[in-house]
DNA sequence: TTCCTTTATCTTGACGTCAAGATATATTGC
DNA sequence: GCAATATATCTTGACGTCAAGATAAAGGAA
């Protein structure tokens, strides 16, 4: 009985004509989400960073040397608008932590690469996030685990093959 | 091979000492997460709400005759700070779909109730609420969805039985 | 009573995000 | 070449959210 069966208690007996299974399953995804985050976001603040800024940092790390990208390529991978990048990026920028560069193969673009505290500072983090990201997940056994993502696999599975997105 | 596969697979070339397990699962849930909200957004908006409004009036439609809560009750529902709260109760009083009316039991505070406007709109789009996440989850088997739910549920657990919450 | 503390709610200021539009540069078709 | 179109990025304005602080009223203790 936790705080989605509440709801969904409240919901039988206000509309019993309402099918709340799903409700169900989706109410918990959506706590869990925001559970989850709220960790996570333990590790970003305790080093300066918030989720935004170290998505960013995290593309152009795991992107490899010489870790830049550019705006658009950014924007892909974290799937934010072009104004929203263009705000993290004046921030990281304001903050040392990735330089833009005009890009010497587009004049309408640029390039965003780590500067060296950038990219000493996120190799360090994303240690520590993995660190978390296990803990946040000790409460499941490696089988439930695997259970788990085999059908959030599937699921999301229904949402990218449609549009063949990404 | 999806979106979050990719990801890992970065990960595993430029941080081979990386437990990336656990970063599939989370990705894949924040991922989920995003396009149900987007899904779900689709059905307020064509009904002129947001999650934030749609949020407020289902919780006062489940509470039951008279379809009125403090400010206080509504907070500790939905989840969100006292600020937040003041903003959405002003958008929805000026969209004529609650009253604010004072609390004769507490000088302090207030009791927010539903319209007869808020009323009918909302158990209206509950409605369409209701058939838009069965479409949304469509792509499990009841037998998955099941299964899905008792791992959500038992994963959340650990979340909430620490601090007795909710 | 008269403080002191707690509680309920609103206010303020700062973010992060998006949609829509503005610029500047590239590319394409003739 | 040149106009038309497409693309890359930034700008603007509006939300929704939060943390921290401001009010105002309730409750408790001496």
């Amino acid at each position: 009985m936790d705080h989605v069966d509440r709801v969904l208690e409240q919901w039988r007996t206000e509309r019993p004509d309402l099918e709340v299974v799903p409700m169900g399953v989706l109410g918990r995804l959506k706590r869990l989400h925001d559970r989850v985050s709220a960790q996570l976001e333990t590790v970003y603040a305790a080093n300066g960073l918030t989720a935004a800024s170290f998505d960013v940092l995290a593309t152009l790390r795991r992107s490899g040397a010489p870790y830049a990208l550019s705006p658009s390529e950014l924007i892909a991978w974290t799937m934010v608008t072009s104004g929203t990048m263009t705000n993290r990026l004046d921030r990281l920028a304001a903050a040392g932590l990735v330089e833009r560069k005009p890009n010497p193969e587009d004049g309408r673009g640029s390039v965003v690469a780590l500067t060296p505290q950038g990219f000493a500072l996120i190799d360090r983090v994303v240690t520590a996030h993995v660190a978390n990201q296990h803990r946040v997940l000790s409460a499941l056994s490696a089988q439930d685990r695997a259970a788990l993502d085999g059908l959030l696999r599937q699921w999301l599975g229904a949402f990218e093959a449609p549009q063949s997105e990404g």
